[in-house]
DNA sequence: CTGTTAGCGCCTTCAT
DNA sequence: ATGAAGGCGCTAACAG
């Protein structure tokens, strides 16, 4: 009885040492595949550790200047599709080389955001990738990473600070070739939604979608602008909903919406539907992301594909030649997007 | 030009003694606020752990036997609206509290799941919440969890393991009311779209469908069930738009569907349409799980509502239990679903 | 091949 | 109010 298999405390080296009949070292040997052990000694320390259900204590080990082998990862939220993709390709690359992976979110926060980098720091991660909207808080953050000399790829954005690598996509390029598409069908009075019109200038979807009219030789319109006024990070579908039936209220509305992202444009589509309006006929609707539902609105919806799992695996390329120390000054990588054409902009 | 800002290694206590003139259990005590230091001696602490960037390494205290005050999350994937929802209700629990919270996902992989797991236990977390779907193998690592005396609650499933809690929605429940809404708007023939006939008796989502249909005196019809035969773990919009093309091939289809969840509905939805099937004149489709797109397609979905916050928060206050000690054997909180009627099931 | 010693960064305990 | 010693679990470096 004196033998309790469900233990407080986990076992640890000694504890099997003692059970075999070796030093503490010997059992780190046979546990680690370091240095030699007889076969007789391995396989008795192997049957000791597994019936104390031995695990080694990798904090321990930290402590003697051992690398845990994890990286963090940094998201805003995970209800995005985004960041299943992204994390995807991340493990991907990163797993077989050993290493796991942790997630942490922000919730969109700031303060959140920072505590979540403090958390993966104090957890002595190897590396982290920073898959957060740009802040002037979250550069902060990661000017503090790379004064600690953490390992650190940002992903979706510059990084803005020296040492630190970016993976991208070329959102102004997909933006203007999607725009592109709806001139080349024939619109001429083109929306975009999403983002309220003071805030346009941050973004490189909108400024792509600028760049299309202005070779096209259209004007901009103001008042074709439409989105949520005070949360400029991002659109959901709520906003797209309002924002389109902003732009219907219009003597003269838009003929064919560019939404800044796949959220926003199903918000659109319905308002659309809700106002008797059809799409395409009346009215084409374009999105950006291809999130998989974009394939199954009604009618499925015309939007631009970023390689998510690409830049998941990119960033975590990146990460690992800065772990191995190889790389030298901040790389940028962007990715090219592509136009996913549907049926809601049917010509 | 001795003092190097960007060093490598992090400082540590000793280096703030160094530099403080003190003693290092002195700048314990400071950082940490136990025991008393005088307050000139703090200053002058604070002063040089800020200079020399100390942080605290948690890994080393965790060898003194102190908690890392860390819960592991383990989920299945990302992509679920489900996800998120869950975490911000753990989260709003746990981290008053002074947890953080680190996410693992398996990718519905139960060797992914058993590696996430131990890497959760390597780490130290203190308590796991385990939100995967059950399986046997999954099984068999929840009671290596108990074995090890580790917290551990389950959400969305019975834990089938003693000592471990757990909290999930009434599906049953939830299915029978919408069913019964179905048959009670005139619905006799109801399709069940989402898994397979030969795996229907895992669901009980199903169970609460063929109870609906028993109470009101409909038979069961083998035809009228479809979904991916050899994926009964999940259902996509792919499977959803398949199995209902499935059923419209049939002589005489169902009337009205009730889909497994709201991505099966979603495809469901488009394959209604593909077929110039009008929604819900000639049928009628209701989802599971109120995802928040639901309430933006065409139509709006009718659907199930689980309270998915709620149960987060719920699976955290019986962790924080369990790390208190205070909670002796297993509990099982069951909530209850909600219909949400909208325009996909109009009478 | 195996054992001993020492120390990683921190905190508990016991002095001062 | 502060300091010194010792040890948590592990492994590098050096014996045997």
């Amino acid at each position: 009885m004196s033998t309790n298999r469900t233990n407080k405390k986990p076992a640890t080296l000694a504890d099997v040492a003692r059970k075999s009949g070796v030093a503490a070292m010997t059992v780190s040997r046979a546990i680690n595949n370091s240095g030699y052990v007889s076969p007789e000694v391995r396989k008795r320390v192997m049957a000791a550790a597994r019936a104390l259900q031995y695990r080694p204590n990798m904090l321990a080990r930290q402590l003697k200047g051992h690398s845990l082998k994890a990286i963090g990862i940094l998201l805003p939220d995970i209800a995005n599709p985004f960041s299943t993709e992204l994390v995807s390709g991340i493990r991907e690359v990163l797993v077989p080389h050993g290493y796991t992976t942790f997630i942490a979110t922000t919730d969109r926060s700031s303060e959140e955001e920072r505590a979540a980098l403090q958390s993966f720091v104090d957890h002595r991660i190897d590396g982290v990738i920073v898959a957060t909207r740009g802040t002037r808080f979250g550069t902060e953050s990661l000017q503090s990473l790379a004064k600690q000399n953490i390992p650190t790829v940002v992903v979706g954005r510059d990084s803005g600070v020296a040492r630190i690598d970016s993976v991208m996509a070329d959102h102004y390029q997909g933006a203007f070739d999607a725009v592109t598409h709806l001139i080349s069908i024939g619109h001429r009075r083109i929306g975009f939604i999403g983002i309220a019109h003071e805030d346009r200038t941050s973004l490189r979807r909108y400024a792509g979608y600028a760049a299309a009219l202005k070779q096209a030789g259209i004007a901009e319109k103001k008042e074709y602008i439409a989105g949520p006024p005070d949360a400029p990070a991002f659109a959901t579908q709520e906003d797209g909903f309002q924002a389109m039936m902003q732009l219907l209220d219009l003597p003269k509305p838009p003929t064919a919406i560019f939404a800044r992202n796949d959220f926003a444009a199903i918000g659109a589509l319905r308002a659309a539907h809700t106002r008797g309006c059809r799409v395409p006929q009346e009215i084409a609707i374009a999105g950006f992301d291809n999130i998989p539902l974009a394939a199954f609105t009604t009618p499925p919806l015309t939007t631009v594909e970023q390689p998510i799992h690409e830049q998941g695996a990119q960033a975590a390329r990146l990460l690992l030649d800065r772990l191995a120390g190889t790389a030298g000054r901040a790389r940028t990588v962007v990715m090219h997007c592509r136009l996913v054409p549907r049926e809601s902009t049917l010509k």
